[in-house]
DNA sequence: GTCTATAGTAAGATAGAC
DNA sequence: GTCTATCTTACTATAGAC
């Protein structure tokens, strides 16, 4: 047999959170994340000491430092509301691959993880987005209160548009719901 | 030990039910099952001889004979538009206990079932409710795209509101839902 | 119709060779 | 760092007493 290479921690990263995506916490078997990863169970466990748990819990924290990158520091920025929008709805869009792959927020809220570690990571992640996005409306002249209940609004419509996707096999909600976000989050004003 | 009793179908299929939507198919053991109902689990299979996913498919059953029954009879009935809505939306409240409940459509979409027996039912109960939803905002007096856009939007806009509830263990994006859900479907007429 | 007891399989996890 | 081999536990499912 060939001398096996190592995996680089970023794509090992990549296939499991493919795979706790697909088919979430419970589902995630061993075998499941040994095949996607090319790795045998033993392999998994010299990387994650901590079994199953560590490797959900390394996938939660590689989606925090996604949403961060990707969506809460392009709603912080200093550009119009309009373009600071855009930017998330273009990462949304390739993370969760034009609506082929859910999401980890709604995949991993398992009871398993009730009192657990992985809850508050949840909580506080969609707290964070629904806040950040709540900011840019305010910014854009909404009163605190519409730009709060519009944020969560539109988080609402991208999970459920996501799970809509999967449970009709198609990608097109989660497209159409993409596609009109922009104009549902700022709405043109009536004189 | 007193003599058992058997256990109501009704109910039984309830507390099944119950476990489904909270753990989803691969989380939902016959351990939890069992204790859930109060059956052993042999009794379990005395009454679902095919096992986890006879259960499963009785649950859908139930599942698509309630939102029959609740939903898309009452969208469907004779009476004006916001007095079919508002009839969606109670039922709706009272079947996701305020949102403490999840919906089966989003649990029981594992990939488990993909190509399996519960995926194109899903797929199907996503698409009855969307289209009787539809015929409700034409009768309004949107036309047929607008009617089917804002149909699907809607459902989205629930099954999201109902991860959120989950995710960030609180009913009040749920409830929030259900209380502009109405408004949202039949906006107010611009001159 | 429900139970105890148990079979057989797959789960998560570990030991030690290379 | 990866592997084969193995352990223990939990799982689905069945047999048979009451």
């Amino acid at each position: 047999m060939a001398r096996p290479v190592k995996i680089e921690d970023s794509a090992l990263h990549t296939k499991l959170s493919d795979v706790f995506r697909d088919v979430g916490y419970e589902g995630a078997s061993l075998a499941k994340l040994s095949e996607a990863t090319g790795l045998k169970r033993a392999s998994l466990y010299h990387r994650f000491p901590d079994g199953k748990e560590q490797m959900a819990g390394e996938v939660m924290s590689r989606a925090e430092a996604w949403l961060t990158e990707h969506v809460l520091t392009p709603l912080k920025s200093k550009d119009a509301p309009e373009a600071r929008i855009r930017a998330m709805i273009r990462a949304l869009d390739g993370f969760y691959s034009g609506g082929r792959q859910a999401c980890v927020l709604n995949m991993m809220s398992s009871p398993r993880e009730d009192r657990g570690p992985l809850a508050g990571r949840i909580r506080n992640a969609f707290r964070a987005w629904i806040e950040a996005l709540a900011v840019v409306l305010s910014d854009a002249g909404a009163d605190e209160h519409t730009a709060h209940f519009r944020a969560e609004r539109a988080v609402a419509l991208l999970q459920g548009s996501l799970v809509l996707s999967r449970g009709m096999s198609s990608t097109r909600p989660f497209r159409n719901c993409l596609a009109h976000l922009e104009g549902e989050l700022l709405p043109p004003l009536r004189p």
